[in-house]
DNA sequence: TAGTCACAGTAACATTAGTTACACACTATT
DNA sequence: AATAGTGTGTAACTAATGTTACTGTGACTA
């Protein structure tokens, strides 16, 4: 684990505390698709993604979905921090986006860090400052951009977060995550294909260029 | 200035902590309409809001804009605390919402009291989870409300923010906030007039029930 | 091999929001 | 009182998005 923390972790914390991690966290394997958190449960410990990626997604009452960001190697969740510190409730759901192994680190010490370690102190607000930016940078593409555009910004994000150009995904998976509908999604993938800038296939989407 | 501190963060800060910043902050006073910050500045202090409110929006390449949220007494800005931790540029526009106070804190301050004070350390990870948290409000408003539930919305929170259920601002000011147009707006407020919701004067919204 | 199911394509239509254009009313100034 | 500027009301239209309904097709399996 020390190796693994060393390198995703090692430019950002000292020795000591990389030990100190190592020594109380557990490393967790998770598969594509498994639910991480649930809206409204309590968090017990904190992750630090080690490879794979996250999907973090907004629901409303109705179960309605929309997809806030991706999580990646190097990060951890806001969210998760936020509520093991304040102890509010999750109020987010967090999906594997393809299998991942994570670091789980207990509640209890992050708070000792946060006094003993500065480069603790400084990883957690960097976090923090990351996803507010990302949270506003979904708030620009909601409100400035057409669904044409959003789509396009999805597909690039899939495609940079997956490492591969071909998006395994359905059409009406995509419409979950931007919410709309699958109707809406199939009319304008097909456009971009018409357009030469994407292959359509069942389950999957080739991008070509974007 | 020590009172005013006390009276807004006294059950937050130590005194200690209270006395220090009133030995190195400045009080400043700003008038409805002041910009306080625009995108791609650099920050050089942070405000405590002592009573009034900031109003933060985004603004897009185009000089769109689109409401975030209020900041009222009791809060700090989550931006300049990362500006200023980070050394980013502000990614943000604030405005005084009406006449405020403010106590600015040099930031030179701030990381020394994030090492000494385990207060202002819970201050500023619970501005940040607040903030983050009216991020993800907004998300929602965009993402799942019509137009006319948004304003509704936005109505809401300005009688709120203002203690006064008169909403001083024209139809155009409005469909800034909400990013959309002048015409949509007078349309929904019609709407909610002839429902009995509103009165509807020049420069004036007198809101009756919501 | 027939049947079932999930996925995708498409037309027709409904709804919501954005745009253009113009009328009119209120305010302030000369 | 004439004028100009700003704010509001409204109609008519366009564009974007959402909905419903139906078709076809590949994949799996009973």
């Amino acid at each position: 684990m020390i190796e693994e923390l060393n390198n995703n972790y090692g430019h950002f914390f000292e020795k000591e505390l990389l030990e100190e991690i190592s020594k109380v966290s557990v490393t967790k394997e998770v598969l594509e698709g498994d639910i991480l958190i649930k809206p409204g449960s309590y968090i017990k410990s904190m992750p630090l993604i080690i490879n794979g990626a996250i999907k973090i997604l907004r629901e409303d009452q109705e179960g309605d979905e929309l997809l806030l960001y991706f999580l990646e190697k190097g990060d951890t969740c806001a969210m998760t921090l936020s509520c093991c510190m304040g102890h509010h409730k999750s109020e987010i759901k967090a999906i594997a986006e393809m299998d991942s192994k994570l670091i789980m680190i207990p509640i209890k010490k992050m708070e000792e860090w946060t006094t003993k370690y500065s480069s603790w102190r400084s990883f957690v607000f960097e976090s923090y400052h990351k996803r507010l930016m990302e949270a506003i940078e979904t708030i620009d593409s909601i409100a400035f951009l057409n669904m044409d555009e959003r789509l396009l910004k999805y597909l690039k994000d899939k495609i940079k977060v997956n490492s591969d150009t071909i998006v395994h995904n359905t059409h009406q998976e995509i419409a979950y995550d931007l919410h709309t509908s699958r109707v809406v999604i199939s009319r304008l993938l097909k456009k971009l294909e018409v357009d030469g800038r994407i292959e359509l296939n069942r389950n999957s989407i080739k991008v070509i260029s974007l």
